[in-house]
RNA sequence: GCUCGAGUGGUGGAAUUGGUAGACACGUUGGACUUAAAAUCCAAUGUCCAUUAGGACGUACGGGUUCAAGUCCCGUCUCGAGUACCA
């Protein structure tokens, strides 16, 4: 009998789903185990065998751990709002519900594209996931919760002492007893100290907008990086080398008043919590780059003839003796104000300069030094002498307060500043020649010339010189983070709208009970002629404070203007909330999908916990991952989840890329050489579709004559009647035709071969080229591991109930062993090779022993599900094989009496000799020595030595 | 520039604690079966020298430690990823 995987893989396929087979309970008397992947942004242009990488590798482990005895829960969603779906109805006008919905569901869109769907493509690949649980961003019963967690984060505000999030409610009621001093929280920069009566005294409105400083998300009028190509604000990590992560657009900065999250509240959680998590070192860090913690300190000069102090921060306070100029960003608030008439002209002129010159310019442009004086001086803090002040692009306005002390013998920057502006060097290093270059290594460091800091080394210098600075009121021990708040508006359509509405220009939440606010209906997904967002257009777009509906715009006071709102209807928000948002607790709403209002119950919260596994790409090192780990963290610190980190242990699978097709033309001509032929003609190479081309790079003439008109009528030079292209390794992109389609292979050889060939090429962490050509090993072996059932007359299935041999046994249990090792490891590579040498193994022993070929089909069930229920249930079991339990390892089958020993000669393997291995090193010496070979290679030497290594090796030196 | 990771046959890769380098596959070559092809099976396959027996070399490069190094140490080169005036 033939191994007919389409009928076999499709029959369980529907098993699985009729039977509900992958169904997770959230009461179970087993351990829980919570597998998740990240969740894909569905794509018109569907999968291709790069995307199912980690949902392969993930899918295997949860289906080994369901064999190991746990309650697994596997589940699986689609991240469905996005800029793409957005784009594509700005160009084709279809709502982007709608689109999303076939690139999910399949079907055929308006331009008559056929979709083959998500959901589609990924039950063709035998997935073990329980889609009861399937989570979709853009479904309002979602996204209401993503609303809510918007508002609680609005409700509450970050206490330094208690060291979480609480609610504003707590600070309103500090704020009426006791006024701001005593308060210790995160807040903008800009709050002033009030006291309890000048609190009561402010109107609703004052006390609102004092609010907002302290609240987690908040209202702000921000500089922000504005794309115009893309109509919207971008997040920091959005933005790549200065352009747009998606597009590749220009980004500038421009002021907004914008939705921020104060997430920089939780910098220092976010960095100690990685500690506490199993995350590899590299992408733990670049989160903690993206933090960016220094410590050291804040520092105060006092301005010669003005009132104002410039603050810096400073990471070297005890280099403070060396300071000999001080450099403000030019965008820094005082320098108007401090610039002398005389440097007017100049300071103005190079504002001018740097403002033009782009984010990107400023960075591709480091070596330039250049700055200007303004003409003022601040006044050394201990020594009192007059400090210059300059301004100069190197310092950033974004980073600190925008300022900096100038030490040039400690900083690279601040030297060749100060050479190039003939500023003097004051040594401050022991022993140290600073001619040349500045002197930065702390260990290293031993001050001189520097007051009371004299003869100290690094640390006690820092320490010393922030408790003067403390002692005379200049300074303070300051930790500093790069981390800035992170922009939550964009003036987009297809996002989850904020459940907020404007009363007299102040932001008012809606209750849970009323939400979701659902997206309005528009007529075209562009900004407004006077370019609010897309939500601008919806006419239906105003909040009724007394029937809690979404109502028209007309209702609004028609008088409009300041006494908006007079018929309790009031201007809802226009922005909508970033990507990240709905996928920042994704993962939360999988523990329970089942409650009539969305919620998840605390039993769920509690059972789960924590996601055990989490396998994605690592490109979202400083977005998604620093995102969902602060919310939960918030939500942990509201009480409403136990858990403080979201993903306990993460692997990062690696890209897989297409090995492109390259068919070489002569240039000027329409000639192809044959690639073995190339260096004899000057050729350019024509990429060409790499499903064309067969497992020796070879590809029928004909067949690329009617591909593309281009090769109609083209010449070929063929080698040997052949035709053969080049390769090149390069990323999976339709640009290159090296695309392919995951469904293609299942229907060529099937999911099982596809699963166990995607875990076959390479460890999963690293990056490996894809090369549909290497497919046909891995399906010989499933090929082969059928055969291995069906040994009967015409092979028909055949198993026999006799007694497995030593043989057998020591297969199997080998097997076992390095199975359930390599899966723990994550190395599904080498088990894969594993199953084949058990296969040949298995084959050559002729074995048709039920005891042997049972748990061997558990073994590789987690990589080739639907071979291994076949013949499961072949074998006469009416369970699904993922109801049995794993394969106990034996070792007493293993155990060997006797070993191949290597003998080597000067560490160089000559022969083996096979001896017992109860064998003692001096019974051992002795067989070897009287070896006839060994006499053979020592020809007339004397050996010096005999190591001897029991159960290893034996080396003879001499 | 800095940080991290990686360099092994024609190709993907294996070697988990220093102990037989190249497992398992792809590809290639030869053979069996077949009118033929496909499928399947068998054998060979790191490089070089040699008719054989066998020998030499070999894990990016140069050193070192060790009885023994792909593995440990020092230096160099190349590639990839992240980050980039962070005070």
């Amino acid at each position: 009998m033939k191994y007919h995987f389409n009928e076999i893989e499709a029959k369980w396929q529907k098993y699985w789903a009729d039977n509900g087979t992958f169904h997770a309970s959230n009461t179970s008397d087993k351990p829980k185990y919570y597998v998740l992947d990240m969740f894909p942004y569905p794509s018109g242009a569907g999968l291709h065998v790069g995307h199912p990488l980690g949902y392969i590798a993930s899918d295997v482990y949860a289906r080994y751990k369901r064999l190991k005895g746990f309650n697994v829960l596997h589940p699986q969603g689609y991240d469905s709002f996005g800029l793409p779906a957005e784009q594509y109805a700005i160009q084709t006008g279809q709502h982007p519900a709608t689109t999303t919905k076939v690139n999910i569901e399949g079907g055929v869109d308006n331009q008559g594209n056929v979709i083959a769907g998500y959901r589609n493509q990924l039950d063709k690949i035998g997935f073990s996931f329980d889609w009861s649980r399937e989570v979709r961003t853009s479904d309002p019963a979602y996204y209401k919760w993503t609303q809510w967690i918007f508002t609680e984060l609005y409700n509450a505000w970050y206490n330094n002492d208690s060291n979480k999030a609480e609610g504003i409610d707590t600070l309103v009621s500090a704020f009426a007893k006791a006024g701001n001093e005593s308060i210790n929280a995160v807040c903008d920069d800009d709050v002033t100290i009030f006291t309890a009566d000048e609190w009561n005294a402010y109107t609703d409105k004052e006390q609102q907008t004092i609010l907002l400083k302290y609240r987690l998300t908040y209202l702000a009028e921000t500089e922000v990086n504005w794309c115009p190509a893309l109509g919207t604000v971008l997040a920091n990590d959005e933005i790549v080398n200065g352009v747009s992560e998606r597009g590749g657009h220009p980004v500038v900065r421009k002021k907004m008043t914008q939705w921020s999250m104060r997430i920089s509240a939780y910098a220092e959680r976010l960095i100690q919590g990685l500690d506490t998590i199993d995350w590899s070192e590299s992408i733990k860090e670049t989160q903690r780059n993206w933090i960016g913690k220094s410590v050291g300190a804040m520092v105060s000069f006092q301005l010669k003839d003005h009132a104002e102090k410039i603050d810096v921060f400073t990471t070297r306070p005890d280099t403070i003796f060396g300071v000999s100029f001080m450099t403000l960003a030019p965008e820094h608030e005082l320098v108007e104000k401090i610039t002398t008439p005389e440097q007017k002209e100049a300071v103005e002129a190079y504002i001018e300069a740097t403002s033009k010159r782009s984010e990107r310019e400023r960075m591709a442009d480091v070596k330039t030094i250049s700055g200007v004086f303004t003409g003022a001086y601040a006044e050394h803090p201990f020594t009192k002498e007059p400090v210059p002040v300059w301004i100069g692009d190197y310092v950033l306005a974004g980073y600190g307060t925008g300022a900096v002390m100038a030490v040039p013998c400690g900083d690279q920057r601040d030297y060749d500043f100060a050479k190039k502006f003939d500023i003097p060097i004051p040594n401050v290093f022991e022993g140290i020649d600073i001619s040349e270059e500045a002197f930065a290594d702390k260990a290293a460091t031993v001050i001189a010339n520097s007051d009371f800091l004299n003869g100290l080394k690094y640390k006690k210098a820092v320490k010393l010189a922030i408790y003067e600075l403390e002692k005379i009121g200049a300074g303070t021990g300051k930790t500093n983070y790069r981390l800035r708040d992170a922009v939550f508006s964009r003036q987009r359509y297809w996002g989850e709208p904020f459940p907020v509405y404007y009363v007299d220009g102040m932001p008012q939440m809606i209750a849970l009970e009323h939400l979701p606010v659902e997206l309005p209906a528009i007529e075209k997904y562009l900004p407004t002629e006077d370019g609010a967002p897309p939500l601008g257009r919806a006419d239906v777009w105003s909040w009724d404070t007394k029937t809690n509906t979404v109502v028209s715009n007309d209702l609004i006071s028609p008088s409009g203007g300041d006494v908006q709102g007079t018929e309790g209807v009031y201007p809802l928000e226009l922005n909508t909330m970033p990507g990240w948002a709905g996928s920042s607790w994704y993962f939360i709403k999988y523990m329970d999908n089942t409650t009539e209002d969305g919620s998840v119950p605390k039993e769920a919260l509690d059972y789960w916990g924590n996601v055990d596994l989490y396998i994605g790409g690592s490109e979202h090192g400083t977005g998604h991952l620093l995102y969902s780990r602060f919310w939960t963290k918030f939500l942990h610190d509201r009480g409403y989840l136990g858990i403080d980190e979201p993903f306990q242990k993460m692997i990062n699978q690696g890209m897989i890329l297409g090995t492109s097709a390259i068919a070489y033309r002569i240039s000027g001509t329409n000639t192809y050489v044959s690639a073995g032929l190339k260096n004899q003609h000057e050729t350019e190479g024509i990429h060409i579709d790499v499903n064309m081309v067969n497992a020796s790079d070879e590809i029928d003439i004909e067949t690329l004559k009617n591909w593309q008109p281009q090769f109609k009528n083209a010449e070929f030079i063929l080698e040997e009647d052949k035709f053969v292209v080049g390769r090149e390794v390069e990323k999976m992109s339709k640009r290159w035709y090296n695309v392919v389609n995951p469904d293609d292979i299942c229907n060529q050889y099937g999911a099982d071969t596809l699963r166990m060939y995607e875990m076959f090429l390479g460890p999963l962490e690293q990056a490996k080229p894809w090369n549909t050509a290497g497919i046909t090993g891995v399906h010989n072996f499933l090929k082969k591991l059928w055969r291995l059932y069906h040994s009967g007359a015409e092979e028909a299935f055949h198993a026999t109930d006799t007694a497995p041999t030593k043989d057998n046994l020591k297969t199997l249990h080998k097997t076992i062993k390095k199975v359930e090792e390599d899966i723990e490891n994550f190395s599904f590579n080498t088990s894969v090779s594993t199953f084949m040498i058990a296969g040949n193994e298995l084959a050559t022993q002729k074995c048709t022993s039920r005891a042997i070929l049972e748990p061997l089909l558990i073994l590789i069930a987690p990589y080739a599900p639907h071979i291994a229920e076949e013949l499961w249930n072949k074998l006469g079991h009416t369970e699904s094989i993922s109801e049995a339990p794993f394969p106990i390892f034996e070792e007493k089958h293993l155990v060997e009496s006797s070993k191949n020993y290597p003998i080597s000669f000067n560490g160089k393997m000559k022969f083996t000799l096979e001896l017992p291995l109860d064998y003692t090193k001096d019974q051992i010496e002795e067989v070897v020595m009287a070896h006839e070979k060994t006499k053979q290679y020592l020809g007339d030497r004397t050996p010096k030595k005999v190591i001897i290594v029991p159960g290893k090796i034996v080396n003879i030196v001499g």
